[in-house]
RNA sequence: GGCGCUAUCGUCUAAGGGUUAGGACGGAGCCCUCUCAAGGCUCAAAUACGGGUUCGAAUCCCGUUAGCGCUACCA
């Protein structure tokens, strides 16, 4: 049975690789018919804040994977206290009472006194029992076993066999002096406790693994299968922080830019794993397929951006993708509260009949404001009349053309088929080439130069908002002359 | 400093002893076309460096360099 799980700590929002994470044992947990765990490692109270929590919720329910289990280490002291108690009746962990600025002081250059302090393992249990007894506080220690020195070694699905002298492991700390656990110990006691067959993580972890491998076999678990995954880098090659990349490296960032979550994911999974054959655009249900650890590659990957442009190309260009393989009748329903946000009235109808014309059109669904703009307001934004003079002509034949079309779209069937035909004869009539016709009408309908294709647009805006806009643009033509 | 991990086009990646080193994004160009997109085609663009092993190395080994991680009573 397999059973993941991801254990973010609410000490700031849902990060891209957190993120990445949380997906990689998702589709693993999916593709192998097992059970998700969420699982909040909120052991650090001073550091953790209920806005981060919320953040972080935020974001996963954002990308609409769901979990299974919930869990809060906050809620299981008492296990973690428990294991460390039969730890230290065990002798696999010792009290050091030395202070914890006395520790910084002197480990802090890596020379001696890093593995352990010598005097505090060695002391013995009536002397450690004792000063317990007479409250001194102490951190409660891992006690790594030195003698004899042996190799720790695990086999990792990512990175293969991994080996570790204990002489380079230190005594690391299971309980703090206010008697909460680290997150080593935390984390190795409900992995066992919750019977976690596949830990997938950072690979910030790997290094960590060996000391994970050695307290989960004094713990007597059950040893289960560690896949690492690389780490999700900025340009400059420093990790993602906040405060050096800004925004980029939160998920509430995409959501508000517009993203499709499964867009997201799938622009996520790509950074560090692939299918093996060249697919790049797909959908959930196709990675839940495709998704295994051999695919997952060893490097670092870089999320490419810049400062002028915040979000990776190939995201971008995948959400487009996912944008336009939606059916239209979804993509409207996206639309509407986008549209709706920016002010326009939208109806259901007129969203239904906008969206399959701009649909190739956005890479975004924030992109839609100002793709179809001219479809829902009143009145057309100020635009330069020198756009409406068409390519090699001038302000006479831009006139000629729109005062044409006035009096060709006035009556007469307006559906695209009809307009198309009456303005190509209209236009073989005046002697221009159609696209020569058609700027003027689209620069006076739409404000602007590009645009959808002109006789589906038109029939959309609607026969009274093109004839006005028209007229408008006369006016102004024959205002300049 | 110690220990560990990594190194293919600008970026994401494929090839895991024999390929003109493949694909995608982005860039350039052409085609299509009522504009813009979308789509199609083409081009530029990479095996960090040095040694081995081998008939043959991007691929295996060693070293160098660079980057990253761990080295907290953070996670």
């Amino acid at each position: 049975m397999v059973r993941v799980r991801f254990a973010p700590s609410p000490t700031g929002y849902l990060h891209i690789g957190s993120a990445r994470t949380f997906i990689f044992n998702w589709l693993f947990a999916r593709h192998n018919k097992g059970t998700m765990i969420l699982r909040i490692d909120d052991t650090d109270v001073e550091r953790n804040t209920e806005e981060s929590l919320e953040s972080i919720f935020e974001g996963l329910r954002w990308l609409d994977l769901g979990w299974d289990e919930e869990y809060r280490q906050s809620e299981r002291f008492h296990l973690y206290r428990e294991a460390a108690q039969a730890l230290l009746a065990k002798g696999c962990a010792y009290r050091d009472f030395t202070p914890a600025d006395a520790k910084a002081a002197d480990a802090g250059d890596g020379k001696a006194g890093w593995l352990c302090h010598p005097e505090m393992r060695a002391l013995s249990r009536e002397e450690s029992d004792r000063r317990a007894a007479a409250g001194e506080p102490f951190v409660l220690r891992f006690r790594v076993p030195r003698e004899p020195e042996r190799t720790v070694t695990f086999r990792d699905r990512v990175y293969g066999e991994q080996s570790k002298s204990t002489a380079d492991i230190e005594d690391f700390a299971l309980l703090r002096s206010t008697g909460a656990p680290t997150y080593h110990h935390a984390s190795c006691v409900d992995d066992a406790e919750m019977r976690i067959r596949h830990i997938i993580r950072g690979q910030d972890h790997l290094t960590n693994t060996f000391k994970h491998v050695l307290l989960l076999e004094a713990l007597g678990a059950e040893m289960p299968e560690f896949a690492h995954l690389p780490l999700l880098i900025a340009p400059d090659g420093a990790k993602l922080s906040k405060r050096r990349h800004g925004p980029v490296v939160s998920v509430l960032t995409y959501r508000d830019a517009g993203f499709l979550p499964h867009a997201y994911v799938n622009f996520l999974c790509l950074l560090g794993w692939n299918p093996k054959d060249d697919r790049e655009k797909m959908t959930r249900e196709e990675l839940v397929e495709a998704f295994t650890l051999e695919g997952v590659n060893r490097s670092n990957a870089v999320v490419n951006f810049t400062e002028e442009d915040p979000i990776d190309p190939k995201a971008l260009w995948l959400n487009s993708q996912h944008i336009y393989s939606l059916p239209a009748e979804r993509l409207a329903e996206l639309l509407e509260p986008v549209w709706r946000r920016a002010g326009y009235e939208v109806t259901r109808e007129k969203a239904l009949r906008v969206t399959p014309l701009i649909q190739e059109r956005i890479k975004t669904l924030n992109d839609a404001v100002a793709v179809a703009d001219f479809f829902f307001v009143k009145e057309l934004a100020p635009y330069d009349t020198a756009e409406l003079i068409p390519q090699k002509g001038d302000g006479g034949m831009a006139l000629r053309a729109l005062e044409k079309a006035l009096e060709v779209l006035a009556d007469g069937e307006f559906t695209h088929q009809a307009v198309e035909e009456r303005l190509r004869a209209a236009a073989a009539e005046l002697g221009l080439k159609a696209g020569q016709m058609f700027q003027p009408i689209r620069v006076a309908v739409c404000g602007r130069k590009n645009a959808p294709p002109l006789f589906e647009t038109l029939e959309v805006v609607g026969r009274k908002a093109c004839l006005e806009r028209i007229a408008r643009a006369v006016e102004l033509l024959k205002q300049e002359s």
